[in-house]
DNA sequence: TTTCAAAATGTAATCCATTACATTTTTCTT
DNA sequence: AAGAAAAATGTAATGGATTACATTTTGAAA
C-alpha cells in the first residue's frame, strides 16, 4: 500500500507537505503542490481515512435511521439525504432499524465510537428518555417526526395545519360525515392529524361516532389499511369520505371499497398523505398531501452538519417546510348529502 | 473520552489484556476478564473504531450501490442486505448512485481509502474495464444484474428461463400477437429477457413485427412506459398480450390501455416482472414474476464477506436464485384468437 | 520441592495521516 | 546589503487500538 511517506519521498519534500496539499492548505507554493501532486499521481496514492478519522476525530459518515426502507414517503427522503450528503462530501450510513429500539441504540452507538458523526431519524420507536439523553452527547436531527421538547433540531411539515386544509376541503366538497384511518403509532404526525381533524370536525360541528378514527398498522401496512376500511364501510350511516393519513392506505380504501362494489370518488371520497409516485399511477388519482420530501431530506443534512461543525449552532430549531394540497380524482363532491 | 488506557489502569491490567479481553480473546482468565468488563462498565469506555481500523486495516463497512431508491424492487434488496450485514455486526454504506458513473466511481473509491472493506453492486452503469480493473483489487458481488465475465460473484435469478417460462404461459393461454416492453440500459436482464422472448416467438414460429420490441427508460419510468404502450396499443392489429420487463411497467401499461378504454385482462393482457408490492394493490392484480429479493440481497453479504475473509474464496461463482410465475388477474385468454 | 511447559500478562512497536512547533527560505523595507 | 517579517517547509508528537514478542505466573510432573 502506498503511503503518505513514500509520496514525500518520491515528491522530495516531507509528509506534512503532502498532507497540507491534500488538504489545500494555502501555506503551500504553488510549484510544490504541483510536484505532490505529480507524485501522487504517479504512485496512485488514496490517503487511508482510517488514520485521517482517527486523527481528526471524525468520520465523514451520517447516519440516517428509518423505521423500513419499504414506503415510498422513506426512500424520497433518503435519497435527498443522500444527495446532499454527496455534495458535501459526506457519506451516509443507511440503517434500517425495522421499528425495533435495540437496533436503533446499536445504530447511535455507532456514533460513539466514532463511526458516524451525527445522525438524522426519521420516525424511530426509541425510548424516549434514553434518547433524550443520547441526544445530549450527540448530534442529532430529526425528519418529518419528532419527539417534542427534545433538544435538537428538526425537520417537517405542518402537519396539523395541512390536515385541517385538507378536512376544510372535504367539507368544502360538501362532505360531513367524515372518517379518518390513522395509524396505530405514536409519532407526532399521527397525533397532530388526529387532533387537526377532531378539532375541524368540532368547529364545523359534525358528529364523529365512536370508530369513525380507526387505527391502521404502525408502519401503514396496506392490509391493516383495507381491514380498517371495510369496517369503516360496513357502518351505518357509512361515512362519504375517508381521510387517510398514508398513501397506501388511501390505495388499501379504495381497493377495499371497490371490492364492496362502491365507486371512489362517486360513492366515496378518499384522501391520503405524502404523495408518493403511485398516487398518479392508477385511476383514480389521489387527491392528497404532497410534503417537500427531497427537500426536508437535503434540509436535515445542513442542519446536521451545521450543529456539527459549529459549536454553537441553534440547539433545536425546528424547520417548517411548505406542503401542497393535491387536488385529484379521489375526492368528489358526496351524491347525496343526507 | 475515555481510552483503553484508562480502562487498563481501573482495571490494575495492560491494555494489551484489556484488548484481548474485549475480543475475546481465549487467552484471559476468566477472574481477569471479568475485572476488565467491570472496569469498562464503570467508566463507560467504547472503543474507538478509526484505531481499530487503522489497525486492522479493515472498516466493517460494506457499500452497496443502487442506481435509484424510488424502485421497491431496490428496497427489498436493500432490506435483505441491511439484515445479514446486522447479523454480522457489518454496515452498509447505501449509495445512490443516479446512474451515474461518476458516483459509482467515487463510492467504490471509498474502498480504496479503507472506508469500506467490499461492495454490492445492484445494476449500475459503470464503465466495464474500469470496472474489470477494480474488481482485481477490491472485494465486489453483483446482485441482480452483472456483467458476465467479470471476475466476482454475483447473485441472479434464471432471467432467461424465467422470461421463457412467462412466455410460455402467454402461449398457452392462447395469445399469438405477443409484444415486449425492454429498457433502455445493457443490464444483463433486460438482454436475456429479450433473447428468451424472441427465441420462444421463433420456436412457436410467432411473428414479431418491428416495433413489438419497444424500449422504456433506462430505470423503467412510468411516463416512459405509458408512452412505449401507446405506441404498441396504436398498432394493427394490435398486440393481445405485452411482457414487460418490470411491474411499474406493467402498471404504465395497464394505465394506458384504461385510458384508451380497454380493459385489462379483457381486451388486453399485461405482465410484469419482480412481484413488487404494489401488484397486489389494486385490480387487476398483476401476474408476474417474483424474485426472491430479500434472500438475494442476504446471499449477496455472504458472498461478499465470504470473498473479504477467506482469501482463496470462490472468485466468481454466479449463485442463481429460485424465482416464480405468479399467475394473477392481469393474464388471461384473448378475447379472439384471430 | 524443583523443573519446565503452558498459560497469562505485559511492553512496546505499529498502523498512517495530521498538526504544533521549529526551522529554513523568501520577500520586502530601508 | 542588512535585517526583519512573512511565507514555506520540516521534524516529531499525536490520535487509540492491536499484536509480535518478551516476561511472568501457573500448574503439573517428577
Amino acid at each position: 500500500m502506498v503511503t503518505i511517506e513514500q509520496v514525500a519521498r518520491q515528491a522530495g519534500v516531507s509528509v506534512a507537505t503532502v498532507s497540507r496539499t491534500l488538504n489545500n492548505s494555502p501555506a503551500v507554493r504553488p510549484a510544490t503542490a504541483r510536484q505532490v501532486r505529480q507524485a501522487v499521481e504517479t504512485l496512485g496514492y488514496v490517503p487511508n481515512q482510517s488514520a485521517r478519522n482517527l486523527r481528526r476525530n471524525e468520520s465523514q459518515v451520517i447516519l440516517a435511521l428509518a423505521p423500513n426502507f419499504s414506503n415510498p414517503y422513506y426512500s424520497r427522503i433518503l435519497t435527498g439525504i443522500g444527495d446532499r450528503a454527496w455534495e458535501l462530501e459526506y457519506s451516509v450510513l443507511v440503517c434500517n432499524t425495522l421499528g425495533h429500539a435495540n437496533s436503533e441504540r446499536r445504530f447511535l452507538k455507532m456514533m460513539e465510537s466514532h463511526q458516524a458523526d451525527g445522525a438524522i431519524l426519521l420516525g424511530c420507536h426509541w425510548d424516549y428518555s434514553w434518547l433524550a439523553r443520547f441526544a445530549q452527547r450527540s448530534h442529532i436531527v430529526q425528519c418529518c417526526e419528532y419527539v417534542p421538547d427534545l433538544d435538537c433540531p428538526s425537520v417537517a411539515i405542518d402537519n396539523y395545519a395541512a390536515t385541517r386544509e385538507m378536512v376544510a376541503y372535504l367539507r368544502q366538497l360538501g362532505h360531513s360525515r367524515i372518517a379518518m384511518i390513522g395509524a396505530d403509532n405514536q409519532y407526532i404526525s399521527t397525533r397532530l392529524r388526529r387532533q387537526a381533524y377532531l378539532d375541524v370536525m368540532a368547529q364545523e360541528a359534525l358528529e364523529v361516532p365512536e370508530n369513525w378514527y380507526r387505527l391502521a398498522d404502525a408502519d401503514y401496512s396496506f392490509a391493516s389499511g383495507q381491514e380498517a376500511a371495510r369496517a369503516l364501510l360496513a357502518a351505518v350511516p357509512r361515512p362519504t369520505a375517508i381521510f387517510c393519513v398514508s398513501d397506501i392506505l388511501a390505495l388499501s380504501v379504495i381497493s377495499a371499497a371497490q371490492e364492496l362494489g362502491l365507486e371512489v370518488p362517486g360513492d366515496l371520497t378518499v384522501t391520503g398523505f405524502d404523495d408518493v409516485d403511485y398516487t398518479t399511477m392508477v385511476h383514480p388519482y389521489l387527491t392528497t398531501v404532497a410534503q417537500p420530501c427531497h427537500e426536508m431530506g437535503r434540509r436535515s443534512v445542513d442542519l446536521l452538519l451545521d450543529g456539527i461543525q459549529n459549536e454553537q449552532a441553534a440547539l433545536s430549531a425546528c424547520a417548517f417546510l411548505p406542503h401542497r394540497l393535491m387536488k385529484r380524482e379521489s375526492a368528489a363532491p358526496p351524491k347525496n348529502t343526507i
